[in-house]
DNA sequence: GATAGCTTGCATCGAACGTTCGAACTCCCT
DNA sequence: AGGGAGTTCGAACGTTCGATGCAAGCTATC
């Protein structure tokens, strides 16, 4: 059925070189014409291919969050083990995340730039998401004092910030770094056994000791 | 020295409204004569407390940034237990940034939004606040396994992403926040005190399913 | 009541923006 | 060879933007 035609396959052109030059200059700060350039299609020739900017954004956004909650789907299909679940679930952002880096900033970056029709829709599809990554976190049985909300959003958080600072050519590949991460999420930045409560400030302490001073008094 | 003059008043509650405003609408869809019509200050005569759009993004982000480095060295000047740092740069970080939204929604949002000499000065202080974060987690002698620039980052995910979730009325107060993703962070999601490994496939599972295919070759 | 700092309204500039429209081109089916 | 649908284009429209200039008025301090 789905046949494809060079209709589709000028659509998806558009759409990659869009990403990144909304990637790049931001979605407000680019213009069509900047697209036109870059695609090497006239102008009005775009509008052929969609009916409207704001369109064209959400095109590049549905299209990425539906690749993604794809293979999440298809790669939790055979597992079981909440463990691994989780570890499969970071695995597959990160690596679907740094391989399509402008579709991902766009995403996380420009989520308030639609508007109506277009904002429920992508919404609808974080909102998947978010739910997965929960019910991962809900069968690992955690700490029952540690609130899943904010462990959950605090996993996205570590997740999606990596637009912020990774690169290719410097850091880990993707797997390596969702191991990294899964092992730091599960609890693994400190690797002793013994996690008594984090303290809370202690009144008797020393003196006025600046060990970290850079800056201003 | 420092004499609060009606002027520097005027200033920060420029600032103060431009900053709602940024955050809300974003930085280039935001024109001046929003700033006017919400300050109720003539368009003319906001151009006498700067003299460019840009330069107001730059005092926003400046002034916030400069105030969030402040507290922090005032914080940390007395207190030597790396954790209780860790926990004091935490809730320092979350509390600025709950206490002060739009602020840090524009710090966060809006980076590369600035060029040139003051694009320069705010990524000066961003780099400040990330050796801090840095040279913190170094004192806690981590698994040497632990990427430090990972974690590092990793942990400003997790604190700066809130905005995009984050809502006075539903979530816990700062402090609270700043507990549990300190606890989160060092270690505490699963509260069992073994942590072997995160699990690495077992081959005796089924069938020819790839469990936990990480890491290159 | 003069002086300096501050503020206003109004008019205007050139540049850039998203979008539209009718004409023209290309390709395939007959 | 011809026709029609699908595709592409150049040119232009109307609007908004950041920024500036200017004459006038306000206000507080000496």
């Amino acid at each position: 059925m789905t046949k494809r035609t060079a209709y589709d396959e000028k659509l998806e052109r558009i759409l990659r070189v869009a990403a990144d030059i909304f990637a790049r200059k931001g979605y407000h700060q680019a213009s069509i014409r900047d697209i036109a350039r870059a695609t090497e299609v006239s102008l009005s020739g775009l509008y052929y291919y969609f009916d409207s900017k704001e369109e064209l954004l959400f095109l590049i956004q549905d299209h990425a969050f539906g690749t993604l909650l794809r293979r999440l789907d298809r790669v939790l299909a055979r597992e079981e083990d909440p463990r691994r679940r989780l570890h499969l679930l970071i695995e597959n952002h990160l690596r679907f995340f740094i391989g399509n880096m402008a579709e991902m900033k766009v995403l996380s970056h420009e989520a308030d730039s639609l508007s109506g029709e277009f904002r429920r829709i992508v919404d609808t599809k974080k909102r998947r998401l978010t739910l997965a990554a929960r019910s991962i976190l809900e069968e690992l049985n955690p700490d029952p004092a540690v609130d899943l909300r904010t462990a959950t959003f605090a996993l996205f958080g570590m997740m999606n910030w990596i637009y912020n600072w990774y690169r290719e050519d410097r850091d880990m590949p993707p797997e390596e770094l969702a191991e990294h991460m899964t092992q730091l999420f599960l609890g693994g930045f400190l690797q002793e056994g013994n996690l008594d409560n984090v303290p809370s400030g202690d009144p008797s302490a020393e003196g006025d000791t600046r060990i970290w001073s850079s800056g201003p008094g």
